[in-house]
DNA sequence: AAGTGGTCTAGACCACGAA
DNA sequence: TCGTGGTCTAGACCACTTA
Protein backbone atom coordinates (compact mmCIF):
# COMPACT_ATOMS: atom_id res chain seq x y z
CA UNK A 1 0.00 0.00 0.00
CA UNK A 2 2.12 2.76 -1.73
CA UNK A 3 -0.76 5.68 -0.42
CA UNK A 4 -1.86 6.99 2.02
CA UNK A 5 -4.47 4.18 3.85
CA UNK A 6 -7.31 5.70 5.34
CA UNK A 7 -5.39 8.15 8.22
CA UNK A 8 -5.57 11.43 5.87
CA UNK A 9 -5.00 12.90 3.13
CA UNK A 10 -2.26 14.96 3.90
CA UNK A 11 0.60 14.39 1.80
CA UNK A 12 3.00 12.62 3.01
CA UNK A 13 5.92 15.28 2.50
CA UNK A 14 4.01 17.52 4.42
CA UNK A 15 3.71 15.13 7.18
CA UNK A 16 7.64 14.85 7.41
CA UNK A 17 7.91 18.62 6.89
CA UNK A 18 5.24 18.93 10.51
CA UNK A 19 7.51 15.89 11.53
CA UNK A 20 11.03 16.89 11.38
CA UNK A 21 10.33 20.71 12.66
CA UNK A 22 8.58 19.56 15.62
CA UNK A 23 11.44 17.55 16.44
CA UNK A 24 13.45 20.86 16.07
CA UNK A 25 11.67 22.82 17.85
CA UNK A 26 11.32 20.70 20.65
CA UNK A 27 15.40 20.31 19.95
CA UNK A 28 15.25 16.90 19.76
CA UNK A 29 16.90 17.69 16.28
CA UNK A 30 19.28 20.14 17.94
CA UNK A 31 20.27 23.37 16.97
CA UNK A 32 23.59 23.92 15.17
CA UNK A 33 23.76 19.79 15.03
CA UNK A 34 23.03 17.96 11.75
CA UNK A 35 19.74 16.25 10.55
CA UNK A 36 20.09 12.78 10.51
CA UNK A 37 21.06 11.69 7.12
CA UNK A 38 18.56 11.40 3.96
CA UNK A 39 18.74 7.85 3.70
CA UNK A 40 18.36 7.50 7.91
CA UNK A 41 15.60 9.69 7.39
CA UNK A 42 13.55 7.59 4.57
CA UNK A 43 14.51 4.91 7.11
CA UNK A 44 12.84 7.07 10.29
CA UNK A 45 9.74 8.08 8.42
CA UNK A 46 9.05 5.13 5.82
CA UNK A 47 9.00 7.60 2.57
CA UNK A 48 10.91 7.76 -0.14
CA UNK A 49 14.21 10.06 -0.43
CA UNK A 50 12.13 12.42 -2.98
CA UNK A 51 9.77 12.44 -0.06
CA UNK A 52 12.38 13.51 2.39
CA UNK A 53 14.08 15.75 0.22
CA UNK A 54 10.61 17.73 -1.10
CA UNK A 55 9.84 18.19 3.39
CA UNK A 56 13.53 19.49 3.66
CA UNK A 57 13.90 21.71 0.90
CA UNK A 58 10.52 23.65 2.22
CA UNK A 59 12.42 23.77 6.21
CA UNK A 60 15.28 25.25 4.31
CA UNK A 61 13.66 27.86 2.30
CA UNK A 62 12.18 28.90 5.26
CA UNK A 63 15.34 29.14 7.33
CA UNK A 64 15.27 26.06 9.53
CA UNK A 65 18.02 24.39 8.32
CA UNK A 66 20.47 24.72 5.94
CA UNK A 67 21.55 22.69 3.18
CA UNK A 68 25.11 22.01 2.67
CA UNK A 69 25.91 19.02 0.09
CA UNK A 70 28.66 16.52 0.92
CA UNK A 71 28.52 17.79 4.60
CA UNK A 72 24.65 17.43 5.98
CA UNK A 73 21.90 19.69 6.62
CA UNK A 74 22.10 21.65 9.86
CA UNK A 75 19.55 22.83 11.98
CA UNK A 76 19.87 26.64 12.44
CA UNK A 77 18.63 28.41 15.26
CA UNK A 78 14.61 28.97 14.17
CA UNK A 79 13.99 31.77 17.18
CA UNK A 80 16.50 33.96 14.88
CA UNK A 81 15.56 32.89 11.50
CA UNK A 82 11.67 33.10 12.23
CA UNK A 83 10.38 36.28 10.97
CA UNK A 84 7.74 36.70 8.49
CA UNK A 85 8.98 35.55 5.26
CA UNK A 86 5.76 35.94 3.85
CA UNK A 87 3.01 38.73 2.39
CA UNK A 88 1.58 40.36 5.35
CA UNK A 89 -0.83 43.19 5.69
CA UNK A 90 -0.20 46.38 7.52
CA UNK A 91 -2.46 46.05 10.20
CA UNK A 92 -1.16 42.41 11.39
CA UNK A 93 2.47 43.75 11.68
CA UNK A 94 1.34 46.30 13.39
CA UNK A 95 -0.40 44.09 15.74
CA UNK A 96 2.44 41.39 16.00
CA UNK A 97 4.23 44.60 17.42
CA UNK A 98 1.20 44.32 20.54
CA UNK A 99 -0.12 47.84 19.31
CA UNK A 100 -3.84 48.14 19.26
CA UNK A 101 -5.06 48.66 15.27
CA UNK A 102 -8.56 50.72 14.60
CA UNK A 103 -9.80 51.68 11.24
CA UNK A 104 -11.56 55.24 10.77
CA UNK A 105 -13.13 57.05 8.39
CA UNK A 106 -13.52 54.21 6.26
CA UNK A 107 -15.37 54.92 2.93
CA UNK A 108 -15.76 52.77 0.08
CA UNK A 109 -16.53 54.48 -3.58
CA UNK A 110 -16.29 53.81 -6.85
CA UNK A 111 -13.70 56.43 -8.77
CA UNK A 112 -11.89 56.44 -11.83
CA UNK A 113 -8.25 55.60 -10.35
CA UNK A 114 -5.27 58.36 -10.78
CA UNK A 115 -3.37 56.98 -14.08
CA UNK A 116 -0.83 55.40 -12.35
CA UNK A 117 -2.83 52.62 -10.56
CA UNK A 118 -5.01 52.34 -13.59
CA UNK A 119 -1.89 51.46 -15.59
CA UNK A 120 -0.43 48.67 -12.87
CA UNK A 121 -4.72 47.59 -12.22
CA UNK A 122 -4.16 46.70 -16.37
CA UNK A 123 -7.78 48.67 -16.52
CA UNK A 124 -8.52 51.36 -18.65
CA UNK A 125 -8.09 55.08 -17.62
CA UNK A 126 -11.51 55.46 -17.84
CA UNK A 127 -12.94 52.33 -16.11
CA UNK A 128 -14.10 52.89 -12.46
CA UNK A 129 -12.92 50.99 -10.20
CA UNK A 130 -13.66 50.58 -6.37
CA UNK A 131 -11.68 52.55 -3.96
CA UNK A 132 -11.70 51.75 -0.11
CA UNK A 133 -10.33 54.79 1.66
CA UNK A 134 -9.19 54.71 5.85
CA UNK A 135 -7.29 56.40 8.17
CA UNK A 136 -5.54 53.72 10.55
CA UNK A 137 -4.82 54.39 14.36
CA UNK A 138 -2.44 52.53 16.13
CA UNK A 139 -2.49 52.45 20.08
CA UNK A 140 -4.69 55.47 20.03
CA UNK A 141 -3.08 57.81 17.52
CA UNK A 142 -3.14 58.29 13.73
CA UNK A 143 -0.51 56.11 11.99
CA UNK A 144 -1.30 55.61 8.55
CA UNK A 145 -3.44 56.78 5.29
CA UNK A 146 -4.88 53.86 3.18
CA UNK A 147 -6.16 53.90 0.15
CA UNK A 148 -7.06 50.51 -1.76
CA UNK A 149 -7.87 49.83 -5.17
CA UNK A 150 -9.88 46.69 -6.43
CA UNK A 151 -11.31 45.26 -8.96
CA UNK A 152 -14.98 45.81 -8.96
CA UNK A 153 -15.78 42.95 -10.57
CA UNK A 154 -14.23 40.09 -8.42
CA UNK A 155 -15.35 41.87 -5.19
CA UNK A 156 -19.51 42.07 -5.60
CA UNK A 157 -21.37 43.53 -3.12
CA UNK A 158 -18.53 44.76 -1.00
CA UNK A 159 -19.67 47.93 -0.18
CA UNK A 160 -21.87 46.62 2.22
CA UNK A 161 -19.96 43.43 3.47
CA UNK A 162 -16.84 45.00 4.41
CA UNK A 163 -18.10 47.17 7.95
CA UNK A 164 -16.60 45.45 10.67
CA UNK A 165 -13.64 44.07 8.71
CA UNK A 166 -10.18 44.29 10.37
CA UNK A 167 -7.76 43.09 7.83
CA UNK A 168 -8.71 44.07 4.29
CA UNK A 169 -6.51 40.45 3.13
CA UNK A 170 -8.22 38.16 5.11
CA UNK A 171 -11.17 39.42 4.82
CA UNK A 172 -10.98 39.20 0.95
CA UNK A 173 -9.48 35.49 1.30
CA UNK A 174 -12.26 34.71 3.68
CA UNK A 175 -15.55 36.05 2.18
CA UNK A 176 -13.72 35.82 -2.16
CA UNK A 177 -11.96 33.07 -2.19
CA UNK A 178 -9.05 34.77 -3.62
CA UNK A 179 -5.78 33.47 -2.68
CA UNK A 180 -3.01 35.97 -2.83
CA UNK A 181 0.17 34.87 -3.95
CA UNK A 182 2.28 37.33 -4.92
CA UNK A 183 3.23 41.28 -4.07
CA UNK A 184 4.89 44.14 -5.38
CA UNK A 185 5.84 46.94 -3.13
CA UNK A 186 7.43 50.26 -3.97
CA UNK A 187 8.94 52.41 -1.42
CA UNK A 188 9.90 55.77 -1.28
CA UNK A 189 9.69 58.84 1.15
CA UNK A 190 8.28 62.56 1.31
CA UNK A 191 7.20 65.05 3.27
CA UNK A 192 4.00 65.32 4.38
CA UNK A 193 1.24 67.53 2.62
CA UNK A 194 -0.91 69.96 4.77
CA UNK A 195 -3.81 67.93 4.18
CA UNK A 196 -1.66 64.64 5.26
CA UNK A 197 -0.24 66.45 8.15
CA UNK A 198 -3.61 67.35 9.76
CA UNK A 199 -4.89 63.99 9.03
CA UNK A 200 -2.16 62.04 10.70
CA UNK A 201 -1.52 65.10 13.63
CA UNK A 202 2.19 65.57 12.77
CA UNK A 203 3.87 68.63 11.22
CA UNK A 204 4.02 69.90 7.53
CA UNK A 205 6.92 68.00 5.66
CA UNK A 206 7.27 65.65 8.26
CA UNK A 207 8.81 62.43 6.42
CA UNK A 208 6.02 60.26 5.20
CA UNK A 209 7.10 56.55 4.19
CA UNK A 210 4.98 56.16 0.95
CA UNK A 211 4.47 52.20 0.17
CA UNK A 212 2.67 51.30 -3.21
CA UNK A 213 1.68 47.57 -3.23
CA UNK A 214 0.25 45.75 -6.19
CA UNK A 215 -0.88 42.32 -5.03
CA UNK A 216 -1.49 39.43 -7.57
CA UNK A 217 -3.79 36.40 -7.85
CA UNK A 218 -3.71 33.61 -10.08
CA UNK A 219 -1.27 35.63 -12.06
CA UNK A 220 -2.78 39.20 -12.48
CA UNK A 221 -2.93 42.37 -10.69
CA UNK A 222 -6.11 42.65 -8.40
CA UNK A 223 -5.41 45.41 -6.06
CA UNK A 224 -3.71 48.22 -5.70
CA UNK A 225 -2.42 49.76 -2.09
CA UNK A 226 -1.36 52.98 -0.91
CA UNK A 227 -0.23 53.84 1.85
CA UNK A 228 1.17 56.69 3.34
CA UNK A 229 3.00 56.06 6.89
CA UNK A 230 4.29 57.97 9.49
CA UNK A 231 7.65 57.42 9.39
CA UNK A 232 8.50 58.36 12.67
CA UNK A 233 6.62 55.34 13.96
CA UNK A 234 7.18 52.64 12.09
CA UNK A 235 9.70 50.64 10.53
CA UNK A 236 8.78 48.48 7.51
CA UNK A 237 10.34 45.34 7.55
CA UNK A 238 11.06 43.06 4.49
CA UNK A 239 12.74 39.45 4.17
CA UNK A 240 14.30 37.97 0.88
CA UNK A 241 15.73 35.00 0.17
CA UNK A 242 17.65 33.17 -2.49
CA UNK A 243 19.28 34.75 -5.91
CA UNK A 244 18.56 33.35 -9.26
CA UNK A 245 19.88 30.07 -10.55
CA UNK A 246 23.84 30.39 -10.73
CA UNK A 247 25.41 29.01 -13.16
CA UNK A 248 28.80 28.14 -12.92
CA UNK A 249 30.46 28.23 -16.14
CA UNK B 1 23.19 7.16 -21.53
CA UNK B 2 20.98 8.62 -18.98
CA UNK B 3 22.81 12.06 -18.14
CA UNK B 4 24.85 14.29 -19.23
CA UNK B 5 27.62 12.91 -22.01
CA UNK B 6 29.93 15.51 -22.83
CA UNK B 7 28.25 18.70 -23.60
CA UNK B 8 28.57 20.30 -20.32
CA UNK B 9 27.63 19.36 -16.45
CA UNK B 10 24.99 21.92 -15.96
CA UNK B 11 21.91 20.38 -14.81
CA UNK B 12 19.47 19.58 -17.28
CA UNK B 13 16.48 20.65 -15.84
CA UNK B 14 18.55 24.22 -15.71
CA UNK B 15 18.26 23.85 -19.47
CA UNK B 16 14.60 22.92 -19.65
CA UNK B 17 14.59 25.85 -17.21
CA UNK B 18 16.35 27.80 -19.40
CA UNK B 19 14.84 26.75 -23.04
CA UNK B 20 11.16 27.15 -21.46
CA UNK B 21 11.71 30.95 -20.45
CA UNK B 22 13.79 31.59 -23.59
CA UNK B 23 10.08 29.98 -25.74
CA UNK B 24 7.93 31.95 -23.51
CA UNK B 25 10.84 35.69 -24.51
CA UNK B 26 10.37 34.80 -27.68
CA UNK B 27 6.03 34.14 -27.59
CA UNK B 28 6.41 30.78 -28.70
CA UNK B 29 4.51 29.87 -25.79
CA UNK B 30 2.17 32.97 -26.02
CA UNK B 31 1.19 34.61 -23.20
CA UNK B 32 -2.05 33.98 -21.74
CA UNK B 33 -2.06 30.45 -23.27
CA UNK B 34 -1.19 27.45 -21.61
CA UNK B 35 2.34 25.54 -21.58
CA UNK B 36 1.99 22.28 -23.22
CA UNK B 37 1.20 19.75 -21.10
CA UNK B 38 4.02 18.09 -18.78
CA UNK B 39 3.80 14.76 -20.66
CA UNK B 40 4.75 16.27 -24.29
CA UNK B 41 7.27 18.47 -22.27
CA UNK B 42 9.10 15.41 -21.43
CA UNK B 43 9.02 14.64 -24.55
CA UNK B 44 9.66 17.85 -26.62
CA UNK B 45 12.82 17.85 -24.61
CA UNK B 46 13.51 14.35 -23.82
CA UNK B 47 13.61 14.21 -19.86
CA UNK B 48 11.41 12.22 -17.09
CA UNK B 49 8.38 13.89 -15.36
CA UNK B 50 10.57 15.09 -12.28
CA UNK B 51 12.87 17.18 -14.53
CA UNK B 52 10.07 18.72 -16.37
CA UNK B 53 8.12 19.78 -13.39
CA UNK B 54 10.78 21.41 -11.41
CA UNK B 55 12.38 23.48 -14.00
CA UNK B 56 8.49 25.08 -14.53
CA UNK B 57 8.03 25.19 -10.85
CA UNK B 58 11.10 27.37 -10.65
CA UNK B 59 9.13 29.13 -13.30
CA UNK B 60 6.25 29.53 -11.26
CA UNK B 61 8.45 30.61 -8.35
CA UNK B 62 9.86 33.43 -10.24
CA UNK B 63 6.26 34.64 -11.92
CA UNK B 64 6.55 33.23 -15.43
CA UNK B 65 3.67 31.02 -15.37
CA UNK B 66 0.72 30.13 -13.21
CA UNK B 67 0.03 26.32 -12.45
CA UNK B 68 -2.77 25.18 -12.26
CA UNK B 69 -4.26 21.94 -10.88
CA UNK B 70 -6.43 20.02 -13.35
CA UNK B 71 -6.07 22.74 -15.76
CA UNK B 72 -2.91 23.44 -16.88
CA UNK B 73 0.50 26.06 -16.46
CA UNK B 74 -0.81 29.43 -18.23
CA UNK B 75 1.95 31.33 -19.24
CA UNK B 76 1.72 34.72 -17.36
CA UNK B 77 2.87 38.43 -18.67
CA UNK B 78 6.66 38.27 -17.49
CA UNK B 79 7.19 42.28 -18.45
CA UNK B 80 5.20 42.99 -15.79
CA UNK B 81 5.98 40.26 -13.37
CA UNK B 82 9.25 40.11 -13.90
CA UNK B 83 11.07 42.56 -11.49
CA UNK B 84 13.99 41.68 -9.12
CA UNK B 85 12.35 38.94 -6.60
CA UNK B 86 15.65 38.53 -5.78
CA UNK B 87 18.51 40.26 -3.21
CA UNK B 88 19.55 42.68 -5.44
CA UNK B 89 22.28 45.02 -4.11
CA UNK B 90 21.71 48.97 -4.39
CA UNK B 91 23.99 49.55 -7.02
CA UNK B 92 22.99 46.49 -9.65
CA UNK B 93 19.31 48.34 -9.16
CA UNK B 94 20.54 51.73 -10.20
CA UNK B 95 22.45 49.93 -13.52
CA UNK B 96 19.26 48.54 -14.26
CA UNK B 97 17.57 51.57 -14.69
CA UNK B 98 20.33 52.92 -17.15
CA UNK B 99 21.97 55.27 -14.86
CA UNK B 100 25.91 55.14 -13.98
CA UNK B 101 26.89 54.35 -10.97
CA UNK B 102 30.02 55.66 -8.86
CA UNK B 103 31.34 55.34 -5.64
CA UNK B 104 33.49 57.74 -4.11
CA UNK B 105 34.89 58.72 -0.77
CA UNK B 106 35.70 54.65 -0.22
CA UNK B 107 36.83 53.90 3.48
CA UNK B 108 37.00 50.91 4.94
CA UNK B 109 38.10 51.24 8.53
CA UNK B 110 38.18 48.71 11.61
CA UNK B 111 35.73 50.12 14.32
CA UNK B 112 33.54 49.39 17.09
CA UNK B 113 30.18 49.35 15.79
CA UNK B 114 26.68 51.15 17.22
CA UNK B 115 24.81 48.80 19.46
CA UNK B 116 21.64 48.06 16.83
CA UNK B 117 24.40 47.17 14.72
CA UNK B 118 26.35 44.86 16.56
CA UNK B 119 23.36 43.28 17.98
CA UNK B 120 22.11 42.22 14.82
CA UNK B 121 25.61 40.79 13.80
CA UNK B 122 25.15 39.04 17.43
CA UNK B 123 28.62 40.29 17.99
CA UNK B 124 30.00 41.94 21.24
CA UNK B 125 29.34 45.15 21.86
CA UNK B 126 33.25 45.90 22.54
CA UNK B 127 34.50 43.64 19.41
CA UNK B 128 35.82 45.37 16.02
CA UNK B 129 33.80 44.70 12.83
CA UNK B 130 34.75 46.07 9.51
CA UNK B 131 32.78 49.05 8.42
CA UNK B 132 33.17 50.12 4.38
CA UNK B 133 31.80 53.16 3.69
CA UNK B 134 31.23 55.46 0.25
CA UNK B 135 28.90 58.04 -1.10
CA UNK B 136 26.84 56.78 -4.26
CA UNK B 137 26.35 58.88 -7.40
CA UNK B 138 23.80 57.78 -9.75
CA UNK B 139 24.45 60.06 -13.08
CA UNK B 140 26.95 62.47 -11.94
CA UNK B 141 24.97 63.20 -8.78
CA UNK B 142 25.00 61.80 -5.28
CA UNK B 143 22.08 59.60 -4.24
CA UNK B 144 23.01 57.54 -1.29
CA UNK B 145 25.54 57.63 2.07
CA UNK B 146 26.00 53.54 2.02
CA UNK B 147 27.91 51.90 5.34
CA UNK B 148 28.90 48.11 5.12
CA UNK B 149 29.52 46.53 8.25
CA UNK B 150 31.33 43.43 8.13
CA UNK B 151 32.68 40.93 10.22
CA UNK B 152 36.03 40.78 9.88
CA UNK B 153 36.89 37.42 10.26
CA UNK B 154 35.26 36.41 7.49
CA UNK B 155 36.93 39.16 4.53
CA UNK B 156 40.86 39.38 5.72
CA UNK B 157 42.79 41.39 3.93
CA UNK B 158 39.24 43.10 2.28
CA UNK B 159 41.18 46.76 3.03
CA UNK B 160 43.71 46.18 0.20
CA UNK B 161 41.55 44.17 -2.26
CA UNK B 162 38.77 46.81 -1.94
CA UNK B 163 40.04 49.10 -4.31
CA UNK B 164 38.43 48.54 -7.59
CA UNK B 165 35.24 47.19 -6.29
CA UNK B 166 31.79 48.07 -8.69
CA UNK B 167 29.44 46.18 -6.59
CA UNK B 168 30.44 44.73 -2.79
CA UNK B 169 27.71 42.10 -3.01
CA UNK B 170 29.62 40.31 -6.51
CA UNK B 171 32.97 41.43 -4.64
CA UNK B 172 31.94 39.17 -1.86
CA UNK B 173 30.86 36.22 -3.86
CA UNK B 174 33.71 36.34 -6.20
CA UNK B 175 36.52 37.11 -3.99
CA UNK B 176 35.58 35.25 -0.33
CA UNK B 177 33.23 32.62 -1.90
CA UNK B 178 30.43 33.59 0.23
CA UNK B 179 26.85 32.50 -0.88
CA UNK B 180 24.14 35.00 0.29
CA UNK B 181 21.36 33.69 0.73
CA UNK B 182 18.71 35.51 2.90
CA UNK B 183 18.69 39.32 3.52
CA UNK B 184 16.13 40.95 5.57
CA UNK B 185 15.49 45.14 5.37
CA UNK B 186 14.34 47.36 7.76
CA UNK B 187 12.64 50.44 5.99
CA UNK B 188 11.94 53.77 7.62
CA UNK B 189 12.53 57.92 6.70
CA UNK B 190 13.52 60.81 8.45
CA UNK B 191 14.85 64.18 7.15
CA UNK B 192 18.57 64.70 6.43
CA UNK B 193 20.74 66.05 9.33
CA UNK B 194 23.19 69.08 8.11
CA UNK B 195 25.58 66.35 7.19
CA UNK B 196 24.05 64.34 5.15
CA UNK B 197 22.36 67.30 3.69
CA UNK B 198 25.15 68.49 2.56
CA UNK B 199 27.23 65.31 1.28
CA UNK B 200 24.15 64.72 -0.84
CA UNK B 201 23.50 67.89 -2.04
CA UNK B 202 19.88 68.36 -0.64
CA UNK B 203 18.47 70.55 1.99
CA UNK B 204 18.50 69.83 5.72
CA UNK B 205 15.25 68.01 6.41
CA UNK B 206 14.41 66.40 3.05
CA UNK B 207 13.42 62.98 3.49
CA UNK B 208 15.61 60.44 3.36
CA UNK B 209 14.67 56.34 2.50
CA UNK B 210 16.81 54.59 5.70
CA UNK B 211 17.33 51.13 4.87
CA UNK B 212 19.24 49.08 6.88
CA UNK B 213 19.86 45.23 5.46
CA UNK B 214 20.64 42.56 7.67
CA UNK B 215 22.20 39.61 5.11
CA UNK B 216 22.99 36.46 5.68
CA UNK B 217 24.86 33.29 4.42
CA UNK B 218 24.94 30.11 5.85
CA UNK B 219 22.29 30.69 8.69
CA UNK B 220 23.78 33.41 9.98
CA UNK B 221 24.31 37.50 9.89
CA UNK B 222 26.83 38.23 8.21
CA UNK B 223 26.69 41.79 7.38
CA UNK B 224 24.90 44.87 8.09
CA UNK B 225 24.28 47.31 5.62
CA UNK B 226 22.81 51.10 6.28
CA UNK B 227 21.33 53.14 3.18
CA UNK B 228 20.61 56.59 3.53
CA UNK B 229 18.86 57.64 0.51
CA UNK B 230 17.90 60.23 -1.43
CA UNK B 231 13.98 59.76 -1.62
CA UNK B 232 13.88 62.17 -4.04
CA UNK B 233 14.98 60.02 -6.81
CA UNK B 234 14.99 56.74 -5.70
CA UNK B 235 11.82 53.64 -5.18
CA UNK B 236 12.56 50.60 -3.30
CA UNK B 237 11.21 47.72 -4.77
CA UNK B 238 10.22 44.99 -3.29
CA UNK B 239 8.69 41.16 -4.31
CA UNK B 240 7.31 38.86 -2.11
CA UNK B 241 5.60 35.19 -2.97
CA UNK B 242 3.60 32.91 -1.40
CA UNK B 243 2.14 32.50 2.10
CA UNK B 244 3.53 29.80 4.45
CA UNK B 245 1.99 26.07 3.62
CA UNK B 246 -1.93 26.01 3.98
CA UNK B 247 -3.54 22.99 5.54
CA UNK B 248 -6.70 22.51 4.40
CA UNK B 249 -8.23 20.17 7.46
C1' DA C 1 37.43 5.72 0.01
C1' DA C 2 33.32 6.57 2.30
C1' DG C 3 29.42 9.36 3.19
C1' DT C 4 26.74 13.34 2.26
C1' DG C 5 23.51 15.81 -0.65
C1' DG C 6 22.29 16.64 -6.08
C1' DT C 7 20.30 14.96 -10.29
C1' DC C 8 17.61 11.78 -12.98
C1' DT C 9 14.71 7.99 -14.59
C1' DA C 10 10.44 5.07 -15.41
C1' DG C 11 6.46 4.10 -13.81
C1' DA C 12 2.45 4.21 -10.63
C1' DC C 13 -1.67 6.11 -8.57
C1' DC C 14 -4.38 10.31 -6.77
C1' DA C 15 -7.02 14.82 -7.10
C1' DC C 16 -8.98 18.35 -9.62
C1' DG C 17 -11.39 20.55 -13.68
C1' DA C 18 -14.03 20.42 -17.82
C1' DA C 19 -16.82 18.10 -21.00
C1' DT D 1 -14.74 10.09 -18.50
C1' DC D 2 -10.56 12.06 -19.79
C1' DG D 3 -6.68 15.09 -19.44
C1' DT D 4 -4.34 18.03 -16.40
C1' DG D 5 -1.12 18.64 -12.59
C1' DG D 6 0.15 16.42 -7.58
C1' DT D 7 2.28 12.82 -4.94
C1' DC D 8 5.21 8.86 -4.39
C1' DT D 9 8.35 4.94 -5.08
C1' DA D 10 12.79 2.31 -5.97
C1' DG D 11 16.83 2.57 -7.71
C1' DA D 12 20.76 4.62 -10.24
C1' DC D 13 24.70 7.60 -10.86
C1' DC D 14 27.11 12.23 -10.02
C1' DA D 15 29.48 15.93 -7.17
C1' DC D 16 31.24 17.61 -3.08
C1' DT D 17 33.49 17.07 1.56
C1' DT D 18 36.36 14.80 4.74
C1' DA D 19 39.51 11.58 6.08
Amino acid sequence: MPSTSFESRIPRYLRVYDLVKGRIETGEFEVGHYLPPEPELERIFNVSRTTVRKAVEMLAKEGFVYIKQGKGTQVLDFRATQHLQYITSFSETLREKGLTVKHTQLRVVRAVPPESIAEQLKVGTDSEVLRVSRVTYASGKPIALIANYLLPELFPGIEKRIAGMSSLYSFLESEYDVRIDAATDYITARGASEEEASQLHIAVGQPLLVVRRVTHSGGRPIEVAVLRIDADRYEYCVNTKERPPRRKL
